[in-house]
DNA sequence: AACAAGCGTACGCTATAACGTACGGACGTA
DNA sequence: TACGTCCGTACGTTATAGCGTACGCTTGTT
């Protein structure tokens, strides 16, 4: 008999939840109303139970299959932290420095970071391309000093403590038109639609 | 063929969010690997899919199978309105100082908020229901003091300039084990669209 | 009007899920 | 030692999942 492999290894922990609860494999099936046989090959790996099936073998385990699938889904928190963000990209002869702070997860729906600007310096400049995806929306919040945004041919002044959003697919930059460096948080959002 | 009835009715789940992504039969069986025939038969109710095929189809829609369950799980998610949040100050003999920096646009892609918590504080407590729609995810800075988020029966210790993003449909809160106000920037990002 | 492309679903076939029966091993009791 | 009970799993059979092919419908283009 083959030992069917998925990503997720539900058998082991289904198990593992049955002794815990000090029961006989017929013992889960008359809760459950799934055979004993057949619970004993999900467990043991040699089947793949069908959703019906398994959302019985949950209850049977006093649980919602969600909540069963999600014990043995790890690492669904993701931690960045202060010493590990990752590098965006910046200008050129810049001036401007970006740190990424969310983690490089796929499907990540938001993306926040981190730009600091120099007096003068500027994110980019008017001729160039959107960088991001159609659809996607952006919110810049202003943490400290002065950014003017450029965007649609229209300029817009933000002082510290301002929050702007703005379809992120539009070509845009902010630059620091003052004295001091300036500091941005961005989230952009991925589009809506996406192909 | 016999219409299945099973409890989680997946099926309709899978074809709203297939049609809010654009996407036809043949696009969701490329992304997954499940054919188009058998994602009709899904879709429609007609059978009832392996596990190992459900996380594929899930996988298609840039989900995971138990992100994808709790879609339709009822009763679940309790949805803290916006006027609420917006009163600046939540739970119980607070604490806890909270704004909102984005606008209240319809469709807005990403909230973004800004949280203060006092020594001691707490964003909520333990039995608390989650705050946010299935699907949704949620990323928060700390930008000065500790916290430490609890969710999914797990604690995580994060200190300033750490970032962490999760589930924000699981029930969670934050709290400021430290002597000093902790602030937090929070964003969450719609969950899917559903119908 | 004719044609092509894309769509969702029907159908036939194969592979496998799911069950019921029965086996062998371990354990407890007389 | 012999027997009964409980356990997990092998095996054969049936039901159904899952695929590939092809159909009919709709829409857009010429």
């Amino acid at each position: 008999m083959v030992t069917i492999e998925h990503p997720n290894p539900i058998g082991p922990r289904i198990r593992s939840l049955r002794d815990a609860m000090a029961l006989s494999l017929r013992d889960l099936a008359q809760r459950s109303g799934v055979s004993a046989p057949m619970l004993s090959q999900v467990e043991r790996g040699e089947t793949s139970p069908t959703l019906a099936v398994a959302e019985r073998i949950a209850s049977g385990l006093e649980l919602r299959l969600s909540q069963l699938l999600r014990l043995d889904e790890g690492g669904q928190v993701a931690i960045v932290r202060a010493g590990e963000r990752r590098s965006g990209t910046t200008g050129p002869a810049s001036g401007h420095r970006a740190e990424i702070l969310t983690p490089p997860l796929p499907g990540q729906r938001a993306e926040l970071s981190r730009h600091v600007l120099s007096a003068g310096a500027s994110t980019g400049g008017p001729g160039d391309p959107p960088m991001h995806e159609p659809g996607s929306r952006e919110t810049a919040l202003v943490q400290s000093g002065r950014v003017a945004l450029s965007i649609d041919g229209e300029r817009h002044e933000l002082a510290a403590g301002d929050c702007v959003t703005f379809d992120a697919d539009l070509p845009h930059h902010f630059e620091n038109p003052g004295s001091d460096d300036a500091i941005l948080l961005a989230v952009v959002s991925a589009g809506l639609r996406r192909s």
